[in-house]
DNA sequence: GCATGATCATGC
DNA sequence: GCATGATCATGC
């Protein structure tokens, strides 16, 4: 006897409501045994609110009412803010049936046009049926977003047709991407039906920052500056856009940039760069830009020496030692990071100047990110081991045995830092030393990698 | 001159 | 006080 009309919407979604400020144990509890309280929180869910039995089909949960139930957790920043822990996995990709859909037909939207949310709090040491669940709703894309999901999509089947699926990557688009699911092992790679490359298996998901303005919006606590409209998304590629921004500012010097945009910035601020960049993109220094948070792109602004070279490093924010060593490479929070969409722009030095020459959108591909992997590898192995001290000169400068720039032609490790003794605890205490805690560090990529994109 | 380690400076 | 972007210093 179900409490709700699985035929409606309406009646859904006000049964499913009634489940914000309350636990599943508050709900559900006495429908389960001990045995199952350390069942997941989707699959509790499911089965002891909504009385169905977890399923894999290709429909939507709630068939009649086109309504697919999802649930998600979100998690507490240290700055008090509760954000979405996770992207949002949809459905598995099969690379046979793809290249014979169209969008509107497609497996992806038959299943998840509508999306009925629950958004829980997740803690670490609670158990699912304790997890307060903060937010229910309904999620209609809009259609300029639609519009990009779709673009997504055609990306993911173009990439398959063309024999491509082991060289899909999340960064290749904006709001839908095509996460990797269930073990990567080799011996779990699927087939592709152009190529004899075997493909990690894949699925749909909302990407983390895409899913989290969602939560924002439905909490009525976001405003974001749109810099695409709805016309232009029809017949151009997003990049095309914004790099269409850029170039009636190409080859002006900063203050020539400043002039054109009748606008006055401190020259002496750490972002002056990029805040010359968000102007340029027509909006202000300390607004958010939609489609950027959105899809998490994220904007670097390189110096460029006057005879071509590029000499800064771009570094992610430092690492926890304790953390890092926890992380798997799928699950890491760097690999988040860099496998994200970037926005270069390139400013190059010329006579005591500086000009804007030239911006490129880039992502890491498949093969730089097996190269970042390799990376990640060696820290957390150098870190396990604490076997982090090579040795100390006599003027006390610490030598250690993290990935160097040398070793790789993608990424290495480097101090990141107020100084040496701004400092992380060590999981194990360092043999060489037996220090318990080491200077922070951090990935950074290498300016060589950044030199090649630039010439490219 | 370059790679690696260390630190500065701004802004939130 | 800290994160972040930028730059300096050391040593091979």
């Amino acid at each position: 006897m179900l409490n709700f009309n699985p035929s409606s919407k309406t009646s859904i979604l006000e049964y499913a409501k009634k489940l914000e400020n309350f636990t599943l144990n508050d709900k559900c509890g006495e429908l389960l045994t001990n045995k199952k309280n350390k069942g997941n929180f989707g699959t509790l869910l499911e089965e002891f609110y909504f009385g169905y039995k977890p399923n894999s089909n290709s429909e939507a949960d709630f068939k009649n009412a086109e309504l697919e139930l999802k649930s998600t957790p979100l998690k507490l920043l240290k700055n008090g803010e509760w954000v979405c822990k996770e992207r949002l996995v949809l459905n598995i990709i099969n690379y046979f049936d793809l290249p014979n859909e169209d969008f509107f037909n497609s497996s992806f939207w038959k299943k998840n046009k509508n999306i009925l949310l629950v958004f829980y709090l997740w803690e670490v040491h609670k158990i699912s049926l304790d997890y307060i669940i903060d937010l229910v709703d309904i999620w209609n894309f809009p259609s300029k977003d639609l519009k990009i999901i779709q673009k997504d999509w055609n990306l993911v089947q173009s990439k398959i047709n063309k024999g491509e699926a082991h060289l899909l990557s999340e960064g290749d688009t904006f709001y839908l991407g095509a996460c990797t699911k269930g073990s990567t092992a080799k011996k779990s790679y699927r087939k592709q039906p152009f190529s004899n490359e075997p493909a990690k298996q894949r699925a749909f998901s909302l990407k983390r920052s895409y899913l989290n303005t969602i939560y924002k919006t439905l909490k009525g606590n976001t405003k974001l500056e749109s810099i695409l409209s709805e016309e232009d998304l029809v017949s151009n590629s997003i990049e095309n856009i914004i790099i269409k921004r850029f170039t009636p500012f190409y080859n002006l010097t900063d203050i020539e940039i400043q002039n054109k945009l009748n606008i006055e910035l401190n020259r002496k601020s750490k972002n002056y760069f990029s805040s010359i960049s968000k102007r340029i993109l027509g909006v202000g220094e300390k607004d958010f830009i939609e489609e950027f948070e959105k899809a998490n792109i994220l904007i670097k602004s390189i110096k460029v020496e006057e005879n071509g070279k590029i000499k800064e490093n771009i570094s992610f924010p430092s690492f926890k030692f304790n953390e890092i060593v926890k992380e798997d490479w799928e699950n890491s929070s760097i690999k988040e990071l860099v496998e994200n969409k970037f926005l270069f722009v390139f400013f190059k030095k010329e006579k005591g100047n500086i000009k804007l020459e030239k911006s490129i959108f880039w992502n890491l591909n498949s093969k730089d990110l097996d190269e970042f992997e390799k990376v990640f590898e060696k820290t957390k192995l150098t870190i396990k081991q604490g076997n982090i001290v090579k040795e100390i000169s006599n003027k006390g400068i610490v030598r250690n045995n993290f990935p160097k720039t040398s070793e790789s032609y993608l990424s290495h490790i480097r101090p990141h830092g107020r100084n040496r003794n701004d400092t992380y605890p060590l999981p194990i205490s360092d043999k060489k030393t037996n220090k318990t805690e080491f200077t922070k560090q951090s990935f950074w990529i290498n300016s060589s990698y950044v030199e090649r994109i630039y010439k490219s």
